[in-house]
RNA sequence: GUGGGUGUAGCUCAGUUGGCAGAGCACCGGAUUGUGGCUCCGGGGGUCGUGGGUUCAAUCCCCAUCACUCACCCCA
């Protein structure tokens, strides 16, 4: 059987019934603690027209679009939330009360060479406060993502959180060398997110490529990635110099994490600037502390997002946090849960003759809001109570020709092993 | 794109210096005419990824090809 058909495309997952429960499991964390910090859930169509998500900044990710012309429109799978949200924010932005604070759960795309935590499809939480330009909305984003985390059973120190300011980086380079084209800022920070995994060097290449994008000559691009060195907020203040607005929102967002107890789990890094076009000040993103897989997490603030769309601008920050790689890491630390299947009762009767009876009791017990499994067939009772067992089911209701010419049925309880009787008279 | 590893039962894998294909789990039946989770006994199930070559004989050796996977390259 050439089994290429019973394979989903490559990058892409079946969920079976005890995946699909331990994904579920993943999600509702998501939601509770979005319910924690009262955010609202929304949702968007999966599919988007092409030009929400083309922009000319040499990202990867618009290069790696799902996309497909049908009927004259150019359209997209989504390979992420937030220009989605910025849409349906902007289609309103008349009529919404400010600040607002949204999040989703989604599942984005992007074709892309696989490894170990990337596939094409990947489910993402996303949390976006907007109509918020001040570090209180960062911080109870990384506050968010803290308890998250604590609540999917990871000991403190196992994920901490890189943060830097995009804005910091650009009020010192719009003082050096990029003083006359502060545009090309946006695909430097393309290139110098690449620099924990390609090196300094090759940053250096490609910032300094007369061909490339940014174009810097090569002490220009060495003073940047000197600038990247910064791993603690004194250092970062020699970029900023005092009066600095960037660096003392940076201040404040520890401070203000330190308030929760958090601190030594958040660490500035100056080379941390992400790889999306549009972030504008502070970014930040989870990582695993062995520094054995991808980022857990990222995200920033993107303040000017709404106006590259075409609308009045609306400060905004936000984060999204794939399932991917969160559960490779509880995986790591054996703590991918096994989540077990739960019915509240199955009712059994012996043959065609209890058929009826049967129903009537099953539909009894689903007013009553129980989880209910009705046999099918007339299976022996052995495999009906093997099978019950099997399916997490508490108990067992045996409807035969003795309990029906009483009125009654057998009660089991499979927990306990325990029988009793129950009246089928309501 | 480069290199490595792996494709054998539904699942996880073993195996043969080339000689009719194995285990555990799962499934089905029985011990237990209407009572699961333990135990015992029995059973069904595989063109050994695909195509070609060598050979009396290939799951095993050779070539090709496809798929999966890891690392690198590249990067949300």
């Amino acid at each position: 059987m050439g089994g290429e058909i019973l394979q989903p495309p490559r990058g892409t997952r079946d969920f079976y019934p005890e995946d699909l429960r331990r994904r579920n499991w993943l999600f509702d964390h998501f939601r509770e603690t979005a319910r924690l910090f009262s955010f609202e859930e929304i949702d968007a169509p999966i599919l988007e027209h092409a030009e929400l998500f083309t922009r000319k900044a040499g990202e990867e990710i618009v290069e790696q679009l799902y996309h497909f012309e049908l009927h004259d429109r150019h359209l997209a799978l989504r390979p992420e939330m937030t220009p989605s949200v910025a849409r349906m924010v902007m289609a309103r932005a008349g009529g919404l009360r400010l600040p607002l604070r949204w999040f989703t759960v989604t599942q984005n795309w992007r074709y892309e060479r696989m490894t170990r935590g990337r596939l094409r499809e990947h489910y993402q939480w996303n949390m976006d406060v907007w109509g918020e330009p001040g570090v209180s909305a960062e911080a109870e984003l990384i506050q968010a993502i803290f308890i998250l985390l604590d609540r999917l059973g990871l000991p403190r120190g196992a994920v901490r959180i890189r943060v830097n300011s995009r804005a910091l980086l650009e009020e010192s380079l719009r003082r050096s060398v990029l003083a006359s084209r502060p545009e090309a800022f946006a695909p430097l920070c393309i290139i110098i997110d690449k620099i924990s995994k390609i090196g300094s060097d090759a940053v250096v290449g490609l910032l300094s490529d007369p061909a490339g994008t940014v174009a810097l000559s090569r002490s220009e691009a060495l003073e940047v990635v000197a600038m990247l060195d910064a791993r603690n907020l004194d250092e970062a203040a020699r970029l900023g110099g005092e009066g600095s607005q960037a660096l003392a929102d940076l201040r404040r967002l520890f401070d203000l994490i330190d308030a929760i107890g958090r601190a030594d789990d958040l660490v500035f890094d100056a080379s941390v600037v992400r790889g999306l076009a549009y972030y504008t000040g502070i970014v930040f993103e989870a990582f695993d502390a062995r520094g054995l897989l991808r980022a857990v997490c990222g995200g920033g603030r993107y303040d000017r997002l709404l106006p590259t769309l075409g609308g009045k601008a609306v400060p905004a920050v936000g984060f999204g946090f794939g399932d991917v790689v969160i559960m490779e890491l509880l995986a790591d630390h054996g703590l991918t849960p096994e989540i077990r299947r739960e019915i509240d009762d199955v009712v059994f009767g012996f043959s065609e003759e209890q058929r009826v009876a049967a129903l009537a009791l099953a539909s009894r017990l689903r007013e009553q809001g129980r989880s209910v499994q009705t046999v099918l067939g007339t299976p022996k009772l052995k495999k009906v109570l093997t099978d019950a067992g099997q399916d997490g089911a508490r108990r067992v209701w045996i409807l035969g020709p003795d309990e029906l010419a009483r009125g009654v049925a057998t009660v089991r309880d499979l927990i306990s092993g325990e029988q009793h009787e129950e009246s089928l008279a309501t």
